[in-house]
DNA sequence: TAGATGACTCACA
DNA sequence: ATGTGAGCCATCT
């Protein structure tokens, strides 16, 4: 659970998807450390090279109070991806790399 | 080294 | 539905 392998994970996200706090933490191994990765990705500041703002809580939403550069210019990245962004969120039902799908 | 904080999430009232 | 409490991990002081 390094801050290069959260890095790593962003740039292995498919273009035109978001994927969950909790579902990179998981990914990594560590399902609880959702917390760790928002930390990670705020002591990132290498945000050009890897999608942060492809990151967001379980809600869908990405953190506009601390992100690299507001919720316009998150919602203009996510809307380049193909991102259809309501709100400053997006829908993970269809952008989700897996959502919360796994719930069921 | 130990203590505190935070881009989170879940459960309960 | 909203508000509060607890748990986890990495970074900062």
């Amino acid at each position: 659970m390094d801050k290069k392998s959260v890095l790593e994970y962003l740039r292995s996200i498919p273009c035109g998807k978001v994927v969950t706090y909790s579902q990179v933490a998981e990914d990594l191994g560590n399902k609880n450390a959702a917390r760790a990765v928002g930390n990670i990705l705020h002591t990132n500041k290498d945000a050009v090279k890897y999608p942060c703002y492809r990151v967001v809580n379980a809600k869908g939403e990405l953190a506009k109070n601390y992100a690299f550069g507001g919720a316009e210019g998150q919602k203009k990245l996510l809307e380049s991806e193909g991102i259809e962004v309501k709100n400053g969120k997006v829908d993970l039902s269809k952008y989700g790399l897996r959502a919360k799908e796994k719930r069921v």
